[in-house]
Parts: structure tokens; C-alpha cells; sequence
DNA sequence: TTAACAGTTCACAAATTTATGAACTATTAA
DNA sequence: TTAATAGTTCATAAATTTGTGAACTGTTAA
């Protein structure tokens, strides 16, 4: 049979795009570096969350992080994390699109 | 405070790529339409849980499907979607590359 | 009508992911 | 040295996702 270790190994990186919180941080950290107290900061919630979250997020790849002092800064790992989060913006933009036009042509 | 429901809705369809099995579906779907049929004898496992599968990713708008007699087609709603998991993808191999080249350094 | 085929739905157990708060480590300042 | 600050780790309970097989629906053929 066929190997599909690399389906699970892709699938384990689309995963650290599967949360909201997960999807602000990239918003949040789009084009730019960022210190974990700021993202905190713009994104709320406890900060052992986001801990865990951006550790999820460095683990799969998605974001690097290097330690300055007692301060650490995350940036995403390239740009095309932040090119694939737009194409999934727009195929969500584009399904309610399309439901609000089913809405109106049925008014 | 601001208002996170678009960051739910997003990670809601990014959450359809998180799972081997519908990576390997849009692997499979690249470009063409199939049958349920097609994609079973491509992927293996039970019909139910690729059912389930493909019903989660109609329902998030990454798949649209139609019905033929008793067979039912799928097919990407957009290239866009394509094209994210394959970002996703390289993400991936950088990621891999990566690591080798540290094993190298290494020894 | 009955049987066969294609696919979906359902119930449920198992696995995984998530949020929370307390405890911990490391760095800087007093 | 002690205290404060920044962030991580850990334990655990709750929520969500997953795989399985049985039952079900709809379509075609006999």
C-alpha cells in the first residue's frame, strides 16, 4: 500500500492554522515581529493559553521565535503562511458570497 | 472589545484541511472531479467515514459535490484551495529541510 | 415488486484538543 | 540576596473530533 506518512505530516501543519485564536495570531503577527507580552496584549486571554498555542504554532513550523532578555519574539515562518491564510480567507468569503446571494435571489 | 466571530469562521474552513485523510482527498481531487466510488478506491477505508469526511469539507466550502443517478461527484470549490494546501505543503517541506540541514551541520 | 448498489446517517466508544490555574524557570532590578 | 517580571510547563477536566459498524435512503436493474 501506498505511504501516507506525508498526509499526516501536512495534515499535523494545516492544523496549527485550525483555531481562532490561532488564526488571530497570524492576523495579529502579519508582516511583522512581535513580543509575546504585545500579542497578548492585542489578543486577550490567559496567557498559559497563548503559550501553549504559539508553541503549537512554533512546533508545527508555522512561527519562529527567538529569546531577547526576558522577552520573546514571534514572527511567521515565512510568507507564505500568511499567503495560504489569505486563500482560505477568501474561499470563506467567497461560500458567503455565495449564500447571500442564494438569500436574495429567493426574496 | 473587538468582535472575533470572522476568526472562527475562518479556522472553521482551515479545519477542514486538518485531518491526513481530506489532505489526501484534495491531493487526489487536484484539478478533476470524482465519484465517491473513484475517491474510495483512491484513499481505502470505510465509505462511512469517507463520507463523513467529504460531507465536512462540502459543509466548510472546500468541496462542492452534485448527484448523478447513484453516483455523487466532488470536486475543489476553487483553485484557491489548491493552492493554500499547497503553500501548506511547502511550509512543510522547509520545515524538513531545515532539520536535515542541522543534522548535517551537525556531524 | 424485489434485489442490488451507491452513498448517508446514526450511535457510541476512543482519541485528541482545549482552557484553566497553579507551579515552575529564567532574567532583570532593587 | 530578594523581589518582580516574562514566559513556560504541568495536571486535569471539559469539549470536540474521529473511526466503526449497523441501519437507513434513494436509484437502477431484474
Amino acid at each position: 500500500m501506498k505511504d501516507k506518512s506525508i498526509y499526516t505530516l501536512h495534515a499535523d501543519v494545516c492544523k496549527a492554522l485550525a483555531h481562532a485564536i490561532r488564526i488571530e495570531i497570524i492576523d495579529v503577527l502579519k508582516g511583522k515581529e512581535m513580543s509575546f507580552s504585545e500579542i497578548l496584549e492585542r489578543t486577550g486571554g490567559l496567557k498559559s493559553n497563548l503559550s501553549q498555542h504559539l508553541s503549537v504554532m512554533v512546533n508545527k513550523g508555522i512561527l519562529v521565535s527567538r529569546k531577547n532578555g526576558q522577552n520573546v519574539f514571534f514572527k511567521l515562518s515565512s510568507p507564505k503562511v500568511q499567503r495560504a491564510c489569505h486563500l482560505m480567507r477568501e474561499v470563506l468569503i467567497d461560500k458567503l458570497n455565495k449564500h447571500q446571494s442564494i438569500l436574495n435571489h429567493k426574496k
